[in-house]
DNA sequence: TTGAAAGCGCTAACAC
DNA sequence: GTGTTAGCGCTTTCAA
């Protein structure tokens, strides 16, 4: 083992007063002379004192500590979506002196429901972040019902009353939708994420959505689901290019699957934005370097980590926020994989 | 606040048992009446009793709990390096039951110094996973003064003796450079990661090496840094297009960097694969997805990940590994960013 | 201004 | 088998 920590009660002996007087000292109290407070510093200097973190907690009942429980079927979470988050949260949680503490586990799983019952239990944590909701959910409920400090990303489809941050997913994907109308397209498909991701639903209200308004019919084969991954995209594109006439455009639920399904349209010899135009949703780092650049909508994922988690630390503090109902409004991001306007020439 | 929490002393109350007996009996000790077992059991499920782990943390001193600082200067760490490193030793330390503590801090930074000091001290964790060596590299030293169990995904350039698992970057480096030579080529630049990292010096060594075996000459101004990321790529990569005669492959250190560096030829109008080969080095996720397809050289980061936390366990339990100084040896992709032979044509 | 003492919730050596 | 007791290292009344 590595070498035995100095604790309060040796600084204490060490200086020659009580534990109570040593503890004081560092910790700032104003009825500690000021020469006894400058004997029990230099010693705690000296000796290489700091405190024990556990003790501190166990006495303070907290432990300034966020915990973060990634839903991801793949544990290699290669979806940026999830470390941009987590950057938002955990640089705001430093910055507030908390720690953040991470682990992974599949949507629904019997992994998941146990870290957060330890969670919610046992004072593992004092807040938790949770994303990626999804209809019924379960870890919703479990927190609601315990009454256990959290914020979610994203709403849900039952009648909770629970802090959260969203994005207004159907106005972004009206945006989209709208978009490619403006270029001319009447037969757009969708590749949707999985159902039972509450944000998938927005995104595919606000296609059906904005169809309708543009009184555009929208065949059933025209939307499919798909598992949000590049290869995923690039799987389930294939049966929306059987169609006759063909789509002119295809929007996709998330940035991945629409980086998938471009370099599976260009592996058929397809030149994505001339003859047929892309879009994804989200903006990742990656949709910017594409080739072409993937047209899409930008969700500031950092940004809304830090505030979700600036909102969990306000309410772990019984600061209850003003408004706990936070929605935030994407912005279109116009590249070249929607293509230009069609007719003249392309079609 | 939240529910109170059942402790152990209520459900001892409850049952009518001392703390101990209950203790004992939630532990499977074989000392307990098995009636007793019983009614403790069912007490504790009725009341919802859950260990308070914070106390027996403390209890313990052990936290079961890793650390991992990572070094980013941008404090997003968009690259991916990072997240799939992290869910590496995460699940692994899942699987073994330990807990996960993240927070990011720029290299060298004060912030990063005190967070390793806090880790060290004050049993915050039981132990480190350090990532990105540096040269001359204070984290290490720090460690190795102390004492404190860690291990490093990469080495150092000092003396010290530590535990880690490193990639052979030399021997990746002259896997590239001997392909690129294969193909024909004679005059290849080398984008470097930034000096200091010690992953950057092995690259640029096996890249030096390798020229120098196969008796090609390199010319200074063949060789720039960039930072690691896709915009410093592209904006590093403009001085070495103004060589005459023009350099006719480009190595870069890392994949990000090739991706921004292709991306900025293209912008040019250059044809990355015909015009002029391209390489990266990591093998991240994107690099089959970008157009063309990145040639580079994959290191399995997740499981380096999971072998580093494997090894940080059995040190921290003093099962001391018969080897702590794992080396890996990195495999060549051969996709289309390197294009095909020389000659015939091209040039 | 300081110290004694209690206690956070748990485990474990040692009686009984 | 079970309970008593003594901590783990710290904070915080309460008296002195």
């Amino acid at each position: 083992m590595w070498d035995v920590a100095v604790t309060l009660k040796d600084l204490a002996r060490h200086v020659g007063v009580s534990i109570t007087t040593a503890s004081r000292a560092l910790a700032d109290y104003d009825d500690v002379a000021e020469e006894t407070r400058q004997r029990v510093r230099e010693a705690a200097e000296q000796l290489g004192y700091y405190p024990n973190i556990t003790a501190r907690r166990l006495q303070k009942r907290r432990n300034d500590t966020l915990g973060f429980i990634i839903p991801t079927a793949d544990p290699r979470f290669a979806d940026p979506f999830f470390s941009e988050f987590m950057a938002g949260i955990g640089n705001e949680a430093a910055r507030k002196d908390y720690d953040l503490l991470v682990s992974t586990h599949s949507p629904d799983s019997p992994g998941e429901k146990a870290a957060y019952e330890r969670a919610t239990r046992g004072g593992w944590v004092d807040g938790l972040i949770v994303v990626r909701t999804r209809e019924n959910d379960g870890r919703i409920q479990l927190l609601c019902q315990s009454n256990f400090p959290f914020v979610a990303f994203g709403r849900t489809d039952d009648d909770l009353n629970f802090p959260y941050v969203d994005e207004d997913s159907t106005a972004g994907m009206r945006l989209l939708v709208q978009h490619l109308i403006g270029l001319g397209h009447k037969r757009i498909g969708y590749l949707s994420p999985p159902a039972g991701l509450m944000f998938g639903t927005y995104r595919r209200c606000g296609y059906y959505e904005t169809m309708a308004e543009y009184d555009l019919p929208v065949d059933e084969s025209w939307v499919i689901e798909g598992d949000m991954t590049q290869r995923g995209g690039a799987d389930a594109v294939g049966k929306l290019l059987n169609l006759d006439p063909p789509l002119t455009a295809i929007i996709c639920g998330n940035d991945l699957m629409a980086i998938g399904t471009m370099n599976r349209l260009q592996n058929l010899g397809i030149n994505v934005g001339r003859d047929i135009a892309v879009a994804g949703f989200d903006d990742i780092p990656w949709a910017a370097y594409t080739a072409p650049p993937l047209t899409t909508i930008r969700q500031p994922i950092y940004k809304i980590g830090q505030q979700t988690c600036s909102m969990l630390i306000n309410i772990i503090n019984g600061w209850e926020p003003e408004n706990t109902h936070i929605m935030l409004t994407p912005e279109l991001i116009v590249r070249e994989s929607s293509g230009t306007r069609l007719g003249n020439g392309r079609r």
